[in-house]
DNA sequence: TGCTGTGAACAAGTTCACAGCA
DNA sequence: TGCTGTGAACTTGTTCACAGCA
């Protein structure tokens, strides 16, 4: 619902984006709707209709200049800014998470890494020393934090992203294949949203259920979306 | 486009099916429309439009029975039958995935790891020796192989995904933040889809790219879909 | 002329109201 | 009576045709 800019969009932009980054990289200077549009999959009219949304980023008749459509994109996306980011959970999963490159290009930063496990609490991971999530409020109180991935196991996703929402982070990035619910633990079955949990955004990476979905359709290939057959 | 399931809907029926899991953990043994609605936070309507596609599953005044909606939704999504899943690219990502409880839940099950690293070549990981990528097309012809698992840095994605596909697998979860070119990347740029390519799934995880998306819905929360107020 | 930007047509997906059955 | 199943209304998102400017 409200202010109409459907959340697809906002997927493709991150698309986009990476693609201007990889022709900058190419030291290739100019692209087109046609040319984003046949990297990203996506049909030509999407793509200036996404960029639409936000401005008019071309020039008629000549396409895009790649410098000023990244940098139109990472403003549009928030991504010119600092990005405070703690992880809970410093499994393997953590860890992969928190070494993956990429990750620290523009301003996103891990700031804190908080497990419980005897064996993880205390390792250096990327640099930084793991805490144990007791000290997480005392923490966010001390450093302003942005954002948390969580990275626990499923059974223990709602109560840690309870004390993210505690802490005060604005979005949870949650890899643990659960449906967080925006309440505290004790208070699940009221319908009510929990103060705490009001504003907070949440996304969802969950490799499980992309497997599933995998699976339903390589069974059901004429129910996957075609790709589009003319990029024009 | 094509016979009307909706992609979204294919995402919520894991999501109902990983809840009448939990359900049944639980020893609960009925629930209903409303109830699945709240655990999954979507709305009522939906859950029973989600289902209806599918077939009747539930008795009008009672609702449904957990284990019976539980074992439906398994055919539905081809979890009932066995998936042999390789993996490529055994870094941390990689291991952490080959290790990540629940993967061989039903019947999924790695039965190769390949890489191309000395370090990683010979590891032993869950009780798999990692072979070496050139072993791959002999691997796949000696043993039926379903599904790929795509987790090499992004520069390689595409030639590795060229080696799965013609390896012969029907499906690529691409954990690399890369948009797959459904042909070989010599003949990149001819709008041609390959015909190796034909009929292969492919489905991204990206977490990097789920981390813009946050960063965007959090300076942008109106732009959020608000979760239904009512689950009636 | 060429490629962007955009209002209008169309298609897809979601919400709803209620019919139908235990 | 209660909760599922579903056609119809509606809303959202995509496709298209073309106007508009370098």
């Amino acid at each position: 619902m409200s202010s109409g800019i459907p959340s697809a969009t906002i997927s493709r932009l991150v698309t986009y984006l990476r693609i201007l980054e990889n022709l900058e990289g190419e030291g290739i200077s100019r692209t087109s709707s046609t040319d984003l549009a046949e990297r990203a999959q996506v049909s030509a009219f999407q793509v200036r209709k996404d960029l639409a949304y936000f401005g008019r980023f071309g020039t008629r008749g000549m396409g895009y200049t790649v410098p000023v459509l990244k940098r139109e994109l990472m403003r549009v996306l928030g991504l010119t800014q600092a990005w405070n980011v703690v992880i809970l959970g410093i499994g393997r999963l953590g860890e992969a998470i928190a070494n993956y490159p990429g990750a620290s290009e523009y301003a996103f930063s891990y700031v804190g890494l908080f497990d419980v496990a005897e064996g993880v609490v205390g390792k250096e991971v990327r640099g930084l020393n793991v805490r144990h999530v007791s000290e997480l409020a005392a923490f966010a109180t001390a450093n302003h934090v942005d954002m948390g991935f969580l990275a626990v196991p499923p059974e223990k996703a709602q109560d840690a992203a309870q004390m993210l929402v505690e802490a005060g982070v604005k979005g949870i990035l949650n890899f643990a294949p659960v449906v967080l619910q925006p309440r505290a633990v004790e208070r699940h079955g009221a319908s009510e949203i929990a103060e705490e949990w009001r504003g907070v955004i949440v996304e969802n990476v969950d490799f499980l259920a992309g497997m599933k979905r995998l699976a339903f359709y390589i069974l059901n290939p004429h129910l996957r979306d075609l790709e589009p057959e003319e990029t024009a």
